[in-house]
RNA sequence: CGCGGGGUAGAGCAGUUGGCAGCUCGGCGGGCCCAUAACCCGCAGGUCGUGGGUUCGAGUCCCACCCCCGCAA
């Protein structure tokens, strides 16, 4: 049998675990690869390539850029050039349109890491554990024009604890599921999977996380607030202000459960050298933080340099 | 040339107008105690990021460079 001529569409770190496990699976030929341009980032604004781009290199597999892949008219007749079976798209980072989808011969798979039609759109991880989801999963689809919209190939669940951080669980998702979308896509190519149609009633969806989120508001409850720390590790990180400087909060922290104490949301209880504060409902003990401009650091070691903290309010 | 904070003992920090380098924690030794991460006594541990300059004298002032970090993108 030929090898499978594959388009793969991606860009973070996400997406490479599944150019990798394609790359490594040898029954397919990646013809071309679509990434995000390279955009100036970081604190001297280096240029800087996406994690794809990067194998696509080391590869020196064909490469597009398109600054907005809707209006580059171009880019899809040369790609139809390439006569491929197979697109694979997994978190590419823009809609791509109808004409684009269309130039494999078998269409475009897509890797959703949700258990569709649940929490479709930018931010199906975080969402998940922000809402307190007691499993996701990933979820391998063909994709049509809207988004996270199409039939389903195949999904695989995942029990979700409350530790899991954003991070970790994209990490697990991926191990996951990169066998499955290699499977998947061989049998949908030979005509082994019925692709399913979603209940479109029970979709839901998640839009794309801003800074905004990531600020703590001290009056939504501990469990809340605990969530938000871990679904937003590392990026965007969860942050608050004390004393006019940006402070951020890092994972594990623990809900503590104090009724007979009263204090005003955002206020800093320091007990037995730990590292308190007072939420809308219940406490949360801060074991992990990090002042603008200095290292991530324990909180007995952030209490050594930072006295009279008792009583302070964070906003 | 995007904006900003920082580099001082193993860790986290302080160091006033230039004048003997400190604090808390940790480490080591000893003491107290039924006992302890508690308490008491003692000890060790620093080329103050690097190079140059000013000065009788620089952690501190001037110049250059290296490294870490927050914002923004």
């Amino acid at each position: 049998m030929d090898k499978i001529k594959t388009i793969f569409v991606g860009t973070p770190e996400f997406s490479t675990h599944y150019l990798n496990a394609i790359i490594n699976d040898g029954r397919f030929d990646v013809v071309a690869v679509i990434t995000q341009s390279d955009k100036p980032s970081g604190r001297k604004h280096e240029i800087i390539q996406s994690p794809v781009k990067k194998i696509a290199l080391e590869k020196d597999f064909k490469i597009f850029q398109p600054e907005r892949l809707k209006a580059d008219i171009n880019i899809a007749s040369e790609l139809k050039t390439l006569k491929a079976d197979l697109m694979i798209v997994v978190a590419y980072g823009q809609i791509i349109p109808k004409e684009i989808l269309e130039v494999a011969r078998y269409g475009a798979i897509n890797v959703h890491p949700s258990l569709l039609p649940k929490y479709r759109g930018a931010s199906p991880v975080q969402s998940a554990i922000l809402n307190g989801e007691e499993k996701t999963g990933v979820t391998i689809m063909l994709m049509d024009e809207k988004m996270d919209h199409g039939p389903i190939l195949s999904q695989v669940e995942r029990k979700l604890s409350e530790e899991e951080t954003n991070d970790i669980l994209h990490e697990k998702l991926a191990d996951l599921s990169t066998d499955l979308l290699i499977s998947s896509a061989i049998k949908f190519i030979n005509g082994e999977i019925k692709p399913i149609e979603q209940d479109h009633d029970q979709a839901t969806f998640c839009r794309i996380i801003n800074k905004e989120d990531a600020k703590v508001d001290w009056n939504k409850s501990a469990q809340e607030i605990k969530r938000k720390i871990y679904a937003f590790h590392p990026w965007p990180g969860t942050w608050t202000m004390l004393d006019g400087k940006r402070i951020k909060i890092f994972p594990p922290t623990k809900i503590l459960k104090q009724k007979n104490i009263k204090k005003s949301p955002g206020q800093i209880i320091i007990n037995n050298n730990e590292l308190i504060v007072a939420c809308g409902e219940d406490f949360l003990k801060l074991d992990r933080l990090q002042l603008e401009g200095k290292k991530e650091m324990n909180a007995d070691d952030f209490l050594r340099g930072y006295e009279d903290l008792n009583g302070k309010i964070l906003a």
